[in-house]
DNA sequence: ATGTCTTTGTGAACGCGTGCACAAAGATGG
DNA sequence: CCATCTTTGTGCACGCGTTCACAAAGACAT
């Protein structure tokens, strides 16, 4: 999240790095699976393994939440359940409000992942004054204007934005002014927020960005002086291909 | 185990630090931003606050890239678009594959940022044989009988996975068999993967319960005492709103 | 009880990423 | 041509995150 201001206050947080509970989703996803097979211990070195991290990192992630495994035994898969979803606050309902009804807020609404982990769409605002009233994963669609009222009578705090990249900015901003202090941002821009506003970017687009990146090295692994030839058609930069070390003021 | 070690020779690559490529398509969407309003030249102050980044950090990032500014001036907005682009292999056409037609495949393939950034839609594949034929954003919807041949016919090495969970692995392992080495998972599972494919991966799930967990900080800051005697009921736990260290099991 | 075996929890080293602060480079004006 | 002013490029220090490696803790068998 490098959108907006310093987020100081919240990594100080409490003892628990910020690496740490991007890792804690993943640990109970990988404990529920287990739960519901019925696998009544867990060692780190297996629970590592499903969630696909090292084991070190696991135990040492855990640490930070307390002592909670058995040497020579393993983890209380239940115990750890309970404990990681309190950590995370899943423990407690979190009304969601999904702005922005296109293909992807469509998407979302009907995701399954939201309702299983104690979250809530608590209702679906769109823009458009046609979508209005159109049920979208069961839910009736709002219109814009009903922002702040919705986001008010139902207490929520956490907004998701999927509208387009024009229209993010003014929505972000009406919700942070009515009352939401953590937003999941699928426009591809910037948000610029007020302090104690948490921001989290997907971008699709991005992703594929980097994918084509690495995907770039490894063909140019293979096939490296022909591209180096064809970029050499360049100004004075010459070419730049793969010479690692120094580079041509 | 001797040094189980088989990842990260991805890491070193160009000397190019992963996070400064996470970066770049940052920059490359701020400046073609720029570049569509006819802005000439760019300083590293303007071009990092656009981003949203520390212009130092942008700086240091370029400086990975070449010595592509001028001193007392600042970037050419048009060559530095070129070079991102070129350094991110967007120079060049990519085709993608999109495995997995349902809400969220829909939207991925009708978003529109691919085809922006050298993406090209080669393929949208559903194991559904009733989605066969059916067109989603102008494109048919094949069969995943055909997904070999999809692959190797328009020589594919990027895949999109947005099936349920349950299929992803195995989609996986095809595309991977087929000849993809980039993935972009949007299944809520791990994939493995033979050494030498990427996988990204986006996690809706985990992103909102990163949210909620600083959500919980912010609402446990104000209401802190009222919470903390609401979990003495614990086992041993006794309080934990700040106790990190000791802790009897 | 005692020894053995398994697995946790963590101290310490290391490497990466970030941000500061400044010298070098170049533009611009006189 | 020289002085001044702007902005880049980077050396350096610091802090976070990762990994190793091992002692401590407990289970389990005898």
């Amino acid at each position: 999240m490098a959108t907006g201001r310093t987020h100081r206050t919240a990594t100080r947080s409490r003892g628990i790095p910020e690496a740490t509970v991007a890792r804690l989703p993943l640990y109970l996803r990988a404990l529920t699976a287990l739960s519901e097979r019925s696998v009544p211990t867990v060692s780190s070195e297996e629970l590592a393994a499903a969630a696909g991290v090292n084991s070190a990192k696991l135990r040492k992630d855990f640490s930070y939440l307390g002592s909670y495994g058995t040497r020579g035994v393993g983890y209380d898969v239940e115990y750890l359940v309970y404990q990681i979803s309190r950590e995370l606050g899943l423990t407690q309902d979190w009304p969601v409000v999904i702005v922005g009804i296109g293909n992807l807020g469509a998407a979302l609404a009907n995701y399954g992942g939201f309702a299983s982990r104690g979250f809530r769409v608590a209702a679906l605002i769109d823009a458009d004054p046609a979508m209005a009233g159109k049920p979208v994963a069961g839910i009736p669609v709002q219109h814009t204007d009903e922002l702040e009222k919705i986001i008010d009578d139902n207490g929520v705090s956490i907004g998701v934005i999927a509208t387009p990249a024009g229209a993010a900015q003014q929505v972000c901003e009406r919700l942070v002014a009515a009352g939401v202090t953590s937003i999941l941002n699928f426009a591809p821009t910037v948000l610029s927020v007020p302090d104690g506003v948490d921001v989290r970017k997907v971008d699709l687009s991005i992703e594929l960005q980097i994918l084509a990146f690495h995907e770039q090295r490894k063909a140019g692994e293979e096939a490296e002086a022909q591209a180096v030839a064809e970029a050499t058609k360049d100004s004075g930069k010459g070419p730049d291909g793969d010479v690692p070390a120094v580079m041509p003021a």
